[in-house]
DNA sequence: CGGATCGAC
DNA sequence: CTATGTCGATCCG
């Protein structure tokens, strides 16, 4: 039905409103000029896509593919050139920062990831026999951070609820944390990493990223005895070591090293029968295994062996297993720790292929940084591996903010940060305490007394002072209010900061007075470190702009990137695989302040409208001419390329504004110089900023849907009616913007099937509240309790109403979505621009029942209904 | 800048 | 008993 009912609905919308649409444009764009389709592919293959399943389709489909689109058979009708270009220049900035990217892949760091098995619970595990046995997890009732193996396998896992996990296995022993523990063995396992980088990155209590590229360098010259350990007969803390350990056949070291008593011996079977079949092992029959003396062992050269020693020594020294990862960067090193866990490592080849081929299948999800919204988001896009990931490119570049999807491009390609980033200065230190109910005014100022008083104290441990002071209400309606503000002078002190929080509660208890504040949790603040002020200050220079763009250019990079590294601070998350433009962009958008007045988008249509990109050779002697920059010195414009002659650094700088001004100018004028056929840019506001008129034509370009909110109660109603300037003035029937689009994929995708998690603020059903509520499992969909007390049966039934019985009863009650066409002049009229089509959607209602009358009558949104729309992106 | 909210660990 | 605590990032006005 859907399959062929859009389509249909597509080509019908536009006989009606003779407007092309963004699909139809793509498929006369194959039609009317192949040329440029020979330039995509070209393009495409020169990046040499991973997985090839769909590149070798037909040239249309790779097109579509290309342009992030399925196919769609459409009529012929009026060609739209200008849009045409613009479309390209989209499709094309993509796989142009593919290529850049591709072209300064960097295989030559060896980087690990070390991860601890089960943390926690290992380290109580080990600490106290008792618990070997049993399933036990760390943690309170109301919140586990690790459970053992043992507990997994009835399905208990961290981030789970303990009442919910005593559910799932009443025999499961809940251990309270005990961090200082944990701060210890960490520390122990510290003091093994920091032998093989010194600068290694310690994530948390139980991660780290280490650089091992120099230590394997150095180590090619070591004699054995550097590299041997002696074994320890048992261990210090514990004696049911299996003797194994120390016999005498080399491959017993590998049975050695993957042998965990203190954990695995109750570990489901697969766990370790895995091992032989991982491709690691296949790797290191071709190295040389570790040799095992008599009760020393001798470690190999290769990463794979100095991996293995790490992990040998922490178990050694802890009693405790950790798994690693090893990979050309600290993205692949995270994913690989995974994947052998517990108590395995696994290796990508510092090879492009052997990347590729990791990447292909992997589930966007195993990346660090791809949480469960944006998978879930993704997903709806049907996306959930890299590969799709890599194909959907260019729709995510019209969907998602910049730095999104390029973070969505490097991870498709593969790629991820080679260098142990220092530790960036922290931007904030907060506390804040959960509680049950305070509401007396008294109490709530000694709190907060209590926060500043300890904030204070670690304020004071690392000697920062900040301007910004931050509290954090949460209601017993589990509603969240920040309150902030700042000062002149930096504070440091307990008494400072509470003087500034004690007002900004004041406001807040006086606000609801008479009302008493209710609250569960209070928190306090504190931002605006001064460093970050001498950062800001040094970030304004021009010459650190060049002198870190030009990491871009030099290929060697890191030599010129050390040397500055101490002086120019760079932006976050910029490194110098990225283009000067994109280096340009994120740093200016880093810093506002910045000489460079112009928004991110500029830049972005200013390369975009100049396909000649320009040369990297001509930038880069630009780039050395510009360097060494004295008082007075000879500057040559990054933007005009024109040599200044000998300025002092502000007039240059001035220069450089003007000039980039210039470029813009230039850069609109063509834009608005096109002829009429599209009056898309002549009609756009000229008050619009530079950065908007882009904006705003990428969005042009994404046929736009918008969700038309029927009033609570009134669902059945066809929502065809309604005149124009209705539409318009309901909040929901904008043109969908990215961020909306994004955020609606967010509010009303189906949930994760490991309880029923939903954003609290909007106030639906979770399964807990199902569960207490009703003292049974009820479906929050379909409102029916449900025979089965299994979590994962539950789960699936609440999938599956979600994603069909609702369908089904919409469906019959004809609710409608409304799709909006981008119209050839926004101003004009008509219910052309805006055509309704009744599809398959699902709505699910918003549960009013967890909001306070406070917090409903402050929403200003009515107790609409969300809807789902059903495939949409399929 | 302030504020809300997200996302991750 | 809707995980919590901490922190950075982002979007919007």
């Amino acid at each position: 039905m859907w399959s062929s009912s859009p389509n249909e609905s597509l080509a019908e919308l536009r006989k009606e409103t003779c407007l092309p649409d963004f699909q139809y444009i793509v498929f006369q764009l194959h039609w009317y000029f192949p040329f440029l389709k020979v330039i995509l592919s070209f393009l495409g293959l020169f990046i040499c896509t991973m997985g090839n399943t769909k590149e070798n389709n037909n040239d249309k489909d790779d097109l579509m593919l290309r342009m992030g689109l399925n196919d769609n058979k459409a009529g012929m009708e009026g060609l739209d050139k200008e849009k045409i270009n613009k479309i390209i220049m989209e499709a094309t900035k993509v796989d142009k920062l593919a290529m850049e990217l591709e072209q300064n892949r960097n295989l030559c760091c060896t980087i690990i990831h070390i991860d601890m098995d089960a943390f926690y619970a290992a380290v109580e595990m080990r600490d106290n026999p008792e618990l070997r046995d049993k399933p036990i997890a760390v943690g309170s009732m109301s919140m586990l951070s690790t459970s053992n193996y043992h507990a997994r396998r009835f399905g208990v896992r961290a981030a789970m609820p303990g009442f919910i996990a005593k559910r799932l296995c009443p025999q499961l022993t809940i251990v309270p944390p005990n961090f200082d523990k944990y701060r210890e063995v960490s520390k122990e396992v510290r003091e093994i990493l920091a032998d093989y980088d010194p600068n290694f990155m310690a994530m948390s209590l139980d991660e780290a990223y280490l650089n091992i590229t120099k230590h394997l360098e150095e180590r090619q010259n070591w004699p054995e005895d550097k590299r041997r350990y002696f074994i320890k007969r048992g261990n210090p803390t514990e004696n049911d070591k299996p003797e194994t350990v120390i016999s005498g056949a080399p491959e017993l070291n590998e049975a050695a090293l993957s042998i965990s008593p203190l954990l695995f011996e109750d570990s489901p079977p697969h766990l370790q029968q895995q091992e032989p079949e991982i491709p690691s092992q296949a790797h290191f029959e071709e190295q040389r295994d570790p040799q095992v003396l008599q009760n020393s062992v001798i470690f190999g050269t290769s990463a794979d062996e100095v991996v293995k020693e790490i992990r040998f020594r922490i178990e050694q020294k802890t009693s405790l297993t950790a798994s690693a990862g090893i990979a050309p960067n600290t993205m692949l090193a995270k994913v690989c720790s995974d994947k052998n866990k517990p108590n395995g490592q696994y290796q990508i080849s510092p090879n492009r292929q052997a990347v590729m081929d990791f990447i292909k299948d992997l589930p966007i999800r195993k990346v660090p940084g791809i949480g469960k919204v944006t998978e879930k988001m993704l997903k709806a896009l049907g996306i959930v591996t890299c590969s799709d990931l890599y194909q959907k490119r260019a729709l995510l570049s019209l969907l998602f903010s910049e730095t999104s999807w390029h973070s969505f491009l490097h991870i498709s390609l593969g790629l991820g940060s080679t260098q142990m980033e220092r530790d960036g200065e922290r931007k904030s230190m907060s506390i804040e305490r959960t509680f049950s109910e305070i509401n007396k005014a008294e109490e709530l100022y000694s709190l907060c007394q209590e926060l500043c008083n300890d904030l204070a104290q670690d304020l004071q441990r690392e000697g920062l002072k900040g301007k910004t002071v931050t509290i954090k209400l949460k209601n017993v309606n589990f509603e969240v209010k920040t309150r902030a503000s700042t000062v002149a002078a930096v504070v440091s002190t307990a008494e400072e900061i509470f003087a500034i929080a004690k007002e900004l509660l004041k406001v807040e208890i006086d606000a609801d007075y008479p009302q008493p504040l209710r609250l569960r949790l209070m928190g306090v603040r504190i931002s605006g470190f001064s460093s970050e002020e001498d950062r800001k200050h040094r970030q304004k220079s021009i010459i650190s702009f060049l002198k870190v763009g030009s990491h871009t250019i030099d290929p060697v990079g890191s030599v010129l990137e050390k040397n500055n590294q101490d002086q120019v601070m760079k932006p976050p998350e910029t490194s110098h695989k990225q283009s000067f433009f994109t280096k340009k962009r994120s740093e200016m958008s880093w810093n506002h302040q910045d000489a460079f007045k112009f928004e991110p988008e500029t830049i972005q249509g200013f390369q975009v409208s100049q396909p000649s990109s320009l040369s990297k050779e001509k930038m880069k002697e630009n780039l050395e001419t510009s360097e060494n920059l004295d008082d007075y010195q000879i500057f040559t414009c990054p933007i005009c390329f024109k040599e200044q002659g000998r300025m002092c650094l502000e007039t240059f700088n001035r220069h450089v504004d003007e000039c980039l001004s210039r470029t813009l100018i230039d850069c609109d004028s063509k834009m608005m110089a096109v002829p009429q056929s599209s009056s898309f840019c002549s009609e756009v506001n000229p008050d619009l900023k530079p950065h908007n008129i882009i904006e705003s034509h990428l969005v042009d370009f994404v046929p736009s849907i918008s969700i038309d909110v029927l009033p609570q109660g009134k669902s059945t109603e066809v929502l065809n009616t309604g005149t124009e300037e209705e539409h318009s003035q309901n909040q929901y029937s904008n043109l969908w913007s990215k961020s909306s689009l994004v955020e609606y994929i967010y509010q009303n995708s189906p949930h994760e099937n490991e309880g029923y998690h939903a954003k609290t603020s909007s106030g639906q059903t979770t399964l807990q509240t199902c569960l207490l509520r009703d003292k049974t499992l009820v479906c929050p969909v379909c409102n029916l309790e449900q025979r089965t007390s299994d979590l994962m049966l539950f789960n699936s039934h609440v999938d599956i109403c979600l994603n069909k019985g609702l369908i089904q009863e919409l469906r019959k009650d004809k609710a409608s979505l409304v799709v909006n066409y981008p119209t050839e002049n926004p101003k004009s009229n008509g219910s052309s621009s805006k055509i309704q089509k009744a599809v398959n959607i699902i709505a699910k209602p918003k549960r009013p029942g967890l909001m306070t009358q406070n917090s409903a009558s402050k929403k200003t949104k009515p107790n609409n209904f969300k809807y789902t729309i059903d495939s949409f992106f399929k």
